[in-house]
DNA sequence: GGAAGACGTTAAGAAAGCGTTAGGAAAACT
DNA sequence: AGTTTTCCTAACGCTTTCTTAACGTCTTCC
């Protein structure tokens, strides 16, 4: 399982706002870099191509804006400025120079938040893969609650697809008896471990190669089945 | 491309207000429309397909964030956010339901000038997209609300097509039972899974060529319902 | 090497879920 | 007010899914 989140730099050299906003990011699940000038703002844009540039405007070595026409030079990456001027000329400016959206200090983690979400929104490509969790031949989107065998679509009733997610969920772990039939069967009191042997039998029928020599959906004898992920 | 520049959409019950925005948007040469309500906003923004959405929240007929939802629907329209109320919630909301930007009362028309130019950027580098969505022999214009099979017009009953355009929404997904429900049915209490049923039946008559072995509309019993768009 | 426990396999009946139809109520339109 | 469209609802039969039982196979340990 793969994609991590949008990756974020922080362009602040007061300290006091590096620690706010690192608190908003990392309350938003966002990775950062920082950079506490412009210069190595600019450097870290142009190595690490980030998703978002958050840009305070009271640099120490560059002004703001010139720092944004550089960077509009060669790059269309999404940029939020950050700054304690309020005045409209200011805001008029930066947005005039390729800025995206312009925030007064003070403000709260929140909005700042969505607008981050906004900037990200457009920058989006249109079409977004979803998070697909693949192993040998299967490729199973979560998302479209979908499972596929070497291309094939293979259809998956509620049970046998909840035990095989509950099983992809804990892949390469050793999964009870007992803890899959409660999440699979939700704590219905008539659940008997026969129940998973029934269900595996099926799994195997639709998803291994060979069913009577499963290759990962393998039984650990007296504790549970697991999804073998190594060979 | 024609001569003339970007038309806005100005949709705004006080006429004071509306009196500033004519100043400030003839004073920033641009061609705009009025409406007074949220229909008619709804409305014209359909007929007329405006470039970028000014949209004051408090209008008396609908709330803004629901006029918002519906149109993103089928457009991408930028929307610029008009509001007296400048809590943080207020703005988050609007943001997360597909505003591009939020601004409060009062601002001046030099601000506003630099966020249209912002907005409209975002519009004409980013990809245009389009209100049309084609698969096999269907192709819905989700701006005209208009169902079209290999060529024909079919008609829709307003539930048939806020199903199908949830669908088309979440194309590829399985949708569960519960969140057609809410989407078609609008957290109405007495929304019965069996009411599902009978509209996926119409649609399947009026859209499939084999209604009785469905090809796009498919059923994931227990669950839910898919549009299929792969084969 | 045999017995006991654990697991795999298959099939069939039961249950749940779904598709279909139609008629009356409600809403929209004229 | 009358007409047409749309929506809701119930009933019935069909399909899918779940459960359960019976039996076969494998492993382990004495």
């Amino acid at each position: 399982m793969t994609a991590s989140g949008p990756l974020l730099l922080l362009v602040e050299d007061e300290p006091q706002m590096r620690r706010f906003l690192r608190v908003a990011l990392e309350g938003g699940g966002y990775r950062y870099l920082e950079a506490a000038t412009g210069q190595e703002g600019l450097a870290m844009a142009a190595q690490h191509r980030p998703d978002l540039i958050l840009l305070d405007l009271g640099l120490p070595d560059m002004d703001g804006l010139d720092l944004m026409t550089r960077l509009r030079e060669w790059a269309r990456t999404p940029v939020i400025i950050l700054s304690a001027r309020g005045q409209e000329a200011d805001k008029i400016g930066a947005l005039d120079v390729g800025a995206d959206d312009y925030l007064t200090k003070p403000f709260g983690t929140g909005e700042l938040l969505a607008r981050i979400r906004v900037a990200l929104r457009h920058a989006d490509t249109g079409d977004v893969q979803d998070p697909v969790f693949s192993l040998g031949r299967w490729r199973v989107d979560l998302a479209r609650r979908q499972v596929l065998v070497e291309g094939r679509e293979i259809h998956l009733t509620p049970i046998e697809y909840r035990l095989f997610t509950t099983l992809i969920r804990h892949a390469g772990k050793v999964v009870t008896q007992r803890q899959l039939l409660k999440e699979v069967w939700g704590g219905v009191a008539g659940a008997q471990p026969l129940y998973l042997r029934v269900y595996m039998a099926q799994l195997r029928h639709k998803l291994e190669e060979d069913p009577s020599r499963p290759r990962y959906l393998r039984t650990e004898p007296g504790v549970g089945y697991r999804l073998r992920t190594e060979d």
